[in-house]
DNA sequence: ATCACGGTTTGCA
DNA sequence: CTAACGTGCAAACCGTGAT
């Protein structure tokens, strides 16, 4: 499929993570400031100090840990919470700039401007940048392209080069003046290429964003794939990944986490899956799916290699496609146990629900129980209803577990100033 | 040979 | 003092058995 002369912006928060903990306290601005992934297991997000002292994205903490002392780095525990509802905010914003909008991840999203013709871009962009700031405190870069890739490529431009001002616009731009520009883009920048591609596509002596766009698309599918064809095609300006608007229903949904501590019996396991299970419940009823397949898996510490290794995984179907908390429980937890080996050390688990279909397909069956599927869609619906108005796990199953010795470790979590009542700043004085 | 399938691995963000 | 390394998803890949 080839769209022409489209119009893409692509809007992403700078240093998302560390942005959104600044705007609660403006004091730690122009301090070097890291965010941890969940269980304060890698560094996630670095504010610009951070990265100027070198320190890499997705290094684990142990590793740096000393030096960040050394140099006084203010770190934080993930507070998704806050994250989530600070780029809901975000996208709303943005939203009023475009009719087409395609949520990309937490802290970018996609517009196509194609019907805005004859509008300067920059100054469009610059106005965006004004309004999230002055609203939100949250500073963004807008990039424009003819495509997702190269609005993508657009974005990396105005984030790395100050004279920018934050802003950078390839949709007019002629092949040419493109070209002097990609020549100097290393190849691993293209959105698509990640580590390994990289690695192939410098063997093959493409080593910049240039090479790439000059290679042949028919040749980059045979050696990669049609996603690495599109991506040659997009470069060049002809777009062909299409605006995703509305989010497609996932086909498969996943809970798992690692554990604070090495957790050994089966009863702190079961804690674990009955929470991970609630959890990937909800998000399979709040996308409208019910499963047919529960997949429950435990893992060792592959880094602790004097430990005795074991993974194991357990892959259950359903007797019928469900959404009920208490049946996906009940199968996790049977898998659970035809895989637990006592005396390990475990460090992950997780839940995964599989073959996913339309709840609203599904409920034509004829061969079902209907009073006790409405019972059971009722109750999962009062449970849902009163965890997002009063706050999640305001309703909980037994079997989660109170103390839940095993969670993971979160140590330095700032406040949930937005989401929380209890937790809402007295005084704040906006941006500034 | 080729295909559909299901399970596993790879790779990105 | 030591040990301390994320998560979620889909595409790609691969072996198998059926045609």
């Amino acid at each position: 499929m080839t769209i022409k002369n489209q119009s893409v912006a692509l809007i992403d928060c700078n240093n998302f993570y560390v942005s959104c903990e600044r705007v609660f306290n403006p004091a730690l601005k122009r301090k070097p400031i890291i965010v941890l992934s969940n269980n304060d297991g890698c560094v996630i997000a670095r504010s610009q100090e951070v990265k100027n002292l070198g320190i890499k994205m997705g290094v684990p903490w142990f590793k740096v840990q000393g030096f960040a002392k050394n140099h006084k780095i203010i770190t934080y525990s993930s507070n998704y919470t806050l994250y989530a509802d600070m780029s809901n905010r975000v996208m709303k914003i943005i939203s009023e700039f475009g009719s087409h909008q395609e949520i990309y991840s937490i802290d970018e999203c996609f517009l196509n401007l194609t019907e805005l013709k004859h509008i300067d871009l920059n100054d469009y962009g610059q106005r965006i940048r004004a309004r999230i700031n002055r609203l939100l405190g949250l500073p963004v870069c807008v990039g424009f392209g003819a495509s997702k890739t190269l609005a993508k490529i657009a974005n990396h431009l105005a984030k790395k080069h100050l004279i920018y001002n934050g802003v950078c616009d390839l949709s007019i731009k002629e092949h040419d003046v493109l070209d002097a520009l990609f020549f100097k883009i290393q190849v691993k920048e293209v959105w698509g290429v990640g580590k390994r591609i990289e690695k192939k596509l410098v063997e093959l002596g493409i080593n910049t964003v240039l090479d790439l766009k000059r290679s042949s698309p028919r040749v980059l599918r045979k050696k990669f794939s049609i996603t690495m064809e599109r991506t040659v095609r997009e470069l060049n300006g002809e777009s062909c990944i299409p605006l995703e608007e509305v989010t497609r229903p996932k086909k498969q949904l996943i809970c798992s986490r690692g554990f604070g501590i090495p957790v050994f019996s089966l009863d702190e396991l079961s804690e674990a899956i009955t929470t991970y299970t609630t959890r990937v419940a909800e998000k399979l009823r709040y996308q409208k799916s019910v499963a047919t397949m529960v997949y429950v898996f435990i893992q060792t510490n592959p880094f602790k290699n004097k430990d005795q290794q074991y993974n194991s995984g357990r892959l259950i179907s359903l007797m019928k496609p469900t959404n009920d908390t208490r049946e996906l429980i009940s199968a996790a937890l049977r898998g659970l146990k035809s895989i637990y080996k006592p005396g390990l050390a475990y460090k992950k688990a997780g839940v995964l629900l599989d073959n996913l279909l339309s709840s609203n397909q599904y409920q034509k069956c004829l061969f079902d129980d209907i009073a006790s599927q409405k019972n059971s869609e009722s109750l999962m619906q009062a449970i849902d209803r009163i965890n997002s108005k009063m706050g999640s796990g305001t309703i909980k199953f037994t079997g989660e577990g109170l103390q839940k010795r095993w969670s993971a470790k979160s140590e330095k979590k700032t406040q949930c100033y937005t989401t929380s009542i209890d937790e809402i700043p007295v005084a704040h004085c906006g941006p500034n």
